[in-house]
DNA sequence: CTGTTAGCGCGTTCAC
DNA sequence: GTGAACGCGCTAACAG
């Protein structure tokens, strides 16, 4: 059965070999309008001949819109933000929409126009953004209004919609722990964050100050384990440190090998908590105790914040899920 | 400045605003054919001031195609998988195109076609399947004639374009180094693969063989680190096993971790080699000698020829870029 | 160089 | 119920 020609089949082949009118398929399509069982069974069996499949581009041309949500990233490997977008397709997909994915290379305007301007160009319906990080903060505020927009987050924000983790809490329940297992203070290996208030470093300072322990320097990591192993190596050098809450997992566990490498053992000499729940952080030896959080729901949650502006519902407003520590091996009490 | 209305300026906006006709607007955009200065520059600042952007479904209805490739993986979070995302998803931002994700749940038939589906519902330009286990190998299969697609994977295959790592080449030369170790034979934990005859525990059997060594029954773990541990435990009770080569760095983690809780000592006892070069490996203690595999290299090439194929162009055929065996602390000689 | 005329494939009025 | 006519936003093909 050849193709009548090279181009795929449209609405109008299928209408032509069913014997009905353009409409007609397009009522058999959406369901709209009722149609005579007769009719329908022809169009459906010129559908299923000629393999035809509705062109997008068309039906998001007169609807004004299509089925996709775009995800705005800084980058897709990354544990948190791979989850977040797996979660945020699983729902998607369970809902008939696809997500697009564009990655903003920085936070510089340039680069965070271009991002905006590649994934505006299609005729998306919605937008999520993963403002764990600079780039992510930029790229909400550089986009146009207009368009139903929700930033997925460590913490609360301002402007578009939120769906939040509560990264502040967890990294209170981090320090606390660390505190109440008798260690003076509490360092912290920083990772970047979406603000100066927000985030595990802010919480870890809270719950310092709250305690009244000194508050040490951040010693900031960036994404690499690399940096994270190098402060392990010169933080090992120090007696004073014995407790380091890092702002993942694997910063974690860059750190416990740079300990490592100076001599210093984890926990016995140094304790280590990580943040996320990266699942080889379990495997490690001493097993990462760290403060896990659910991205694939995180990311569920903002589609379903999308969806709801999308179809101008107002907004579910769901909380964000607790943060639950994992106790494992990495921490302990302080050396005598 | 407000807007004129709710909805997305459109190029009539434009036109009208700058006095000049809808094609001419058309014109400087495109730059199709050249424009007068004076007109260009009204319509540059019309689109300015509108913060106009074209629509992207309009465009493609027009010719026939949008600027969008679409990719099939039945995982997004997984090293390699997110690594050769990323590398897609650069090459294809460079040259002005988008990426659509959509995950294959499993290799059932009906997951596969809704996959399929809701992919193919949105005008594509072309696809590049994951095809590194089942799933991605049933979707190569259901895919319907006339899309451009291409397979990345980490052996040759047939019915569409191949983009290749060498996992085979690669299997053989990590287990050519344990054996040049001393190790009498090599055990293999096994990830889900795409083929019978194809993948890293192919290479592993054919350097076996052609050295004559004993062939051990294969250990399967799927994706699971955990898993992985298991095979640890029990192969640890095993006196007679001193080497194995697992399918990816994240089971090399876990089964080094199942080494260790019964007393086995990496390497000493038994060296273990890996395969991806997870960026954590290097970090683990002993730090994982490994077959490193460019992923993102892997994205871009498979960008690439579904470009070159979309143009009509003769794929360029660029070959795999040969895997490479690192070598740190998992593996030495057997104990004597 | 520029404006006019068509038409991409589809959903949505309208009449019948 | 059903078909005819129209328009979504844009670019290609024509005339000038």
């Amino acid at each position: 059965m050849p193709r009548p020609s090279t181009r795929a089949p449209a609405i109008t082949d299928v209408a032509k070999l069913a014997g009905v009118s353009v409409p007609t398929v397009s009522r058999v399509l959406t369901g709209s309008v009722p149609v005579s069982t007769a009719r329908r069974e022809r169009v459906l069996a010129a559908i299923e001949e000629l393999g035809y499949r509705p062109n997008g581009a068309a039906r998001a041309l007169v609807k004004g819109h299509q089925s996709v949500i775009a995800v705005l990233a800084s980058d897709t490997t990354r544990y948190g933000y791979a989850v977040t977008i797996q979660g945020i397709e699983e729902a998607a997909r369970a809902a008939g929409f696809i997500v697009m994915i564009t990655v903003i290379e920085s936070e510089e305007p340039a680069a965070v126009a271009s991002a905006v301007n590649l994934a505006l160009r299609n005729p998306v319906s919605g937008m999520i953004v993963l403002k764990f990080d600079p780039p992510g903060v930029a790229a909400v505020r550089a986009l146009p209004k207009g368009v139903p927009v929700v930033a997925a987050s460590g913490s609360r924000g301002t402007g578009v919609p939120h769906a939040t983790l509560d990264d502040i809490e967890g990294a209170v329940k981090a320090t606390e722990y660390l505190l109440g297992l008798g260690h003076r203070t509490v360092h912290h290996v920083a990772i970047p964050t979406s603000g100066r208030r927000a985030g595990r470093a802010a919480g870890w300072q809270r719950a310092l100050a709250k305690a009244g322990a000194e508050i040490p320097e951040v010693m900031y990591a960036g994404w690499d384990p690399r940096r994270a192993y190098e402060h392990g190596r010169s933080l090992g050098d120090r007696p004073d440190v014995t407790a380091v809450l890092c702002g993942n997992d694997e910063l974690a566990i860059g750190l416990m090998r740079g300990l490592r490498d100076v001599g210093r053992r984890v926990p016995e000499d140094v304790s280590v908590v990580g943040f996320d729940g990266h699942p080889l952080g379990e495997l490690w030896a001493p097993a990462l105790t760290t403060v896990e959080q659910d991205f694939a729901e995180l990311g569920q949650r903002s589609f379903n914040l999308v969806a709801a502006l999308i179809e101008g519902r107002s907004s579910p407003m769901t909380s964000a899920r607790q943060p639950r520590l994992v106790i494992r091996e990495s921490a302990g009490p302080p050396p005598v």
